[in-house]
RNA sequence: GCACCCUUAGCUCAGUUGGCAGAGCAAAUGACUCUUAAUCAUUAGGUCGCCGGUUCGAACCCGGCAGGGUGCACCA
C-alpha cells in the first residue's frame, strides 16, 4: 500500500497496475535515479536510421522515445521504442550496459520514455537496431497504455491485434490514441500540411492574412444560432462569431486588395458526424473579382493543395474515384431543377413547389420561403449525385442575403457551391456591395426573424455604413477546413479530423 | 429532439435456457545473452456503466438514468 497523500496527487481512477508502477517509481528513487529527467541529447530518429541503414551502419547514435515492447531473455533484452515518426529496436546486453544499468532497465515498463545510445546494426533476422551501451530513463509512465501487437501475415500485410478502438476513449484521451494508433497521427499531419499549403497558395497570390474579432456584439455572415457569452467589465452580452465575413469585407472597404482568415467559428447546433460546435473556416475576399473568377481560383487552389500534400489529384473517397484535376463541372441549380420538375421554378408559385417537394419526400413545416423549398429540392434530387467536383451556380436570393443580384437572371444571386461525393466543399459569391440593396436584404431578414426564423440575419448598421463609403466589386469564398480534410483523408466523421472533438463531460 | 444499437479485468473480446465471472494481450514471480504477437512454468487481476424492479437466485429478464455509436431531424 502507498501513502494516502501520494494517491491524492494522481487522477483518482487508480488500479493495481498503477500501484505496481508507483512501487517501481519508489524503488527508482531509492536507487537515486531521477525518473523525470530534464533533457536528453537526441541526434537521430528511427525512420531515418532505418531508411538509410548504410549511412548509419556501425555509427553511434542517441535516440529517444517511448517503450512500446520489451522482450527480456535473462541477461539480454530487446525493446522497441517509438519516436515521432516510427519505431526502432534496441538490443540491450547486461555485459554492455553494466550490471546496475541492466538492473534499472528491468524496472522499466512499456510506456516509459527512455534514451538509448549505441551503435547501429542489423540483427541476424535483418532488423535494423541499436546496440545499446547506455540506457537512460527519461520519464516514468505510471499509467499503462493500451498496447496493441503487430504481426505480419503471409502476404506481408500488417495485422494489429487487440487494437485500441473504443471511440469514446480515443476521443476523450486523444494523447493515448496518438501513441498507439499511428494512422491517427498521419491524418493530423495531413491536416496540418493541407492548411500550410492553402496558406502558402493564398500568400503567394498576394493576399493578406488577418485576424478579426471572435467576440462580437452583433453576429452575422451566416445563418446559424450563436454561442452567447458575457463581458463582465462592460456588463454586456457578446456572441462568439458564426462567420468572419462581415469584418473581412469591412477590410476590403478599407482598401486591402485581398484578405483572408483561417480561424474557428462557433455555431450552437447539434453535434453529429459532420458538425462540431467549433470548427475551422477559411474565408477569402478579393477585390475587383466576381464569382466566375473565384471558381477558377478554387480549382487552382484545391489542385495546388492536392499536388503539394498528396502528390496527386486523384482520390478514393468513400469508394468513389474522384479527380480534382482539370476544369470542374458547372451546373445551374435552376436549370437542373427545371429539368427534373418539368416547369420553370422561378415563374411558378410556392404552392407548386410545395407539391413537388411532397412528391420528392421533402418534409415541410409550412412557412418556408420559396428559396428554401428550392434548396431542399436541390438537396434531395441533385446534390447527392454530384460525385466529381462540381460547381452549382446561381441560388435563390432569399437564401443569400449577402450575395449580389445576378447580372442577368431575376430572383437569383451570383453564388456557387462546390460539391464532391455529395458533400459541400465551399461556398462563394459575388459580394453584394450596394448599400441600399444590402439594407433592404437585412430588413427582409429581420422580418423573417420576427416570423420565427431565429437563424435569419441580424441587421448590422455599421456594416451597411461601411458599404456606403463604397466597396469595390469583390468575390468572396468560404471553405470548411474540417470537411476539406475529411474529403482528402477519406474520413467519414469530423471527430476523426479534430484532435479534441467536443464531448460531454464524463468525470 | 426522435429511433435503434453498445457499455463485462488496464486493452481487445467471449459469456449457452436466469444457476460458482471467462480467454488472449498487458502485469507479477522464476528460467533464458539475437528476440520480434519471443518462449516455458507459476501467480494475481472484476462495483459485469449507475439506480431500481421481478426472482429462491440477475452480467443475462423488466423500468429508469448516464455516456458513447449509427441513422433521421436540424445544420443557407
Amino acid at each position: 500500500m502507498l501513502e494516502d497523500n501520494l494517491n491524492e496527487t494522481q487522477s483518482n481512477d487508480t488500479n493495481a497496475l498503477i500501484e505496481r508502477r508507483l512501487e517501481e517509481l519508489a524503488e527508482l528513487n531509492n536507487r537515486s535515479i531521477n525518473a523525470f529527467e530534464y533533457s536528453y541529447d537526441v541526434d537521430s530518429f528511427s525512420q531515418e536510421i532505418k531508411a538509410d541503414f548504410e549511412k548509419y551502419d556501425g555509427k553511434v547514435v542517441s535516440v529517444a522515445g517511448r517503450i512500446m515492447a520489451i522482450r527480456r531473455m535473462g541477461k539480454a533484452s530487446f525493446t522497441h521504442i517509438q519516436d515521432d515518426h516510427g519505431r526502432i529496436q534496441a538490443y540491450i546486453r547486461k555485459d554492455d550496459v553494466g550490471e546496475d544499468s541492466y538492473a534499472t532497465f528491468k524496472l522499466l515498463d512499456i510506456g516509459d520514455i527512455i534514451g538509448i545510445r549505441g551503435y547501429v546494426f542489423k540483427t541476424k533476422t535483418g532488423e535494423t537496431s541499436v546496440h545499446a551501451d547506455e540506457v537512460k530513463l527519461l520519464s516514468k509512465s505510471i499509467r499503462p497504455i493500451p498496447i496493441a501487437k503487430e504481426t505480419t501475415d503471409e502476404k506481408g500485410n500488417k495485422v494489429i491485434h487487440d487494437q485500441f478502438v473504443d471511440k469514446e476513449l480515443r476521443y476523450r484521451q486523444r494523447y493515448v490514441d496518438l501513441i498507439v494508433n499511428p494512422k491517427v497521427k498521419e491524418v493530423f499531419i495531413k491536416r496540418s500540411k493541407i492548411i500550410s499549403s492553402m496558406r502558402k497558395f493564398l500568400d503567394d497570390s498576394g493576399y493578406l492574412e488577418v485576424e478579426t474579432p471572435v467576440l462580437q456584439s452583433l453576429y452575422g455572415g451566416a445563418a446559424a444560432r450563436p454561442f452567447i457569452t458575457h463581458h463582465n467589465a462592460l456588463d454586456m452580452k457578446l456572441y462568439m462569431r458564426i462567420a468572419d465575413e462581415l469584418y473581412l469585407k469591412r477590410l476590403i472597404v478599407g482598401g486591402f486588395n485581398g484578405v483572408y482568415e483561417i480561424s474557428k467559428d462557433f455555431r450552437n447546433e447539434g453535434i453529429d458526424r459532420t458538425h462540431n460546435p467549433e470548427f475551422t473556416m477559411m474565408e477569402l475576399y478579393v477585390s475587383y473579382k466576381d464569382y466566375n473568377w473565384m471558381m477558377e481560383y478554387v480549382e487552382k487552389m484545391v489542385q495546388y493543395i492536392c499536388k503539394d500534400v498528396f502528390s496527386t489529384t486523384e482520390f478514393e473517397i468513400e469508394g468513389n474515384k474522384v479527380n480534382f484535376d482539370g476544369k470542374w463541372n458547372r451546373v445551374s441549380m435552376v436549370d437542373e431543377l427545371n429539368k427534373i420538375l418539368g416547369y420553370d421554378i422561378l415563374k411558378t408559385t410556392k404552392d407548386d413547389l410545395a407539391k413537388s417537394a411532397k412528391q420528392h419526400h421533402v418534409e415541410l413545416k409550412g412557412g418556408e420561403s420559396k428559396g428554401k423549398i428550392i434548396d431542399e429540392l436541390f438537396e434531395v434530387t441533385i446534390q447527392h449525385k454530384l460525385v466529381q467536383p462540381t460547381f452549382v451556380v446561381d441560388y435563390p436570393v432569399e437564401l443569400s442575403p449577402l450575395a449580389k443580384k445576378h447580372r442577368e437572371k431575376d430572383g437569383l444571386v451570383e453564388r456557387f457551391e462546390a460539391f464532391v461525393v455529395g458533400r459541400e466543399l465551399c461556398n462563394a459569391f459575388s459580394e453584394l456591395n450596394d448599400p441600399i440593396d444590402q439594407k433592404q436584404r437585412f430588413v427582409d431578414q429581420s422580418k423573417m426573424r420576427e416570423e420565427g426564423d431565429d437563424e435569419a440575419h441580424q441587421i448590422d448598421d455599421d456594416y451597411v455604413r461601411a458599404l456606403e463609403y463604397g466597396m469595390p466589386p469583390t468575390a468572396g469564398l468560404g471553405v470548411g477546413i474540417d470537411r476539406l480534410v475529411m474529403l482528402l483523408t477519406n474520413q467519414s466523421s469530423i471527430r476523426d479530423v479534430i484532435l479534441f472533438p467536443h464531448m460531454r463531460p464524463n468525470d
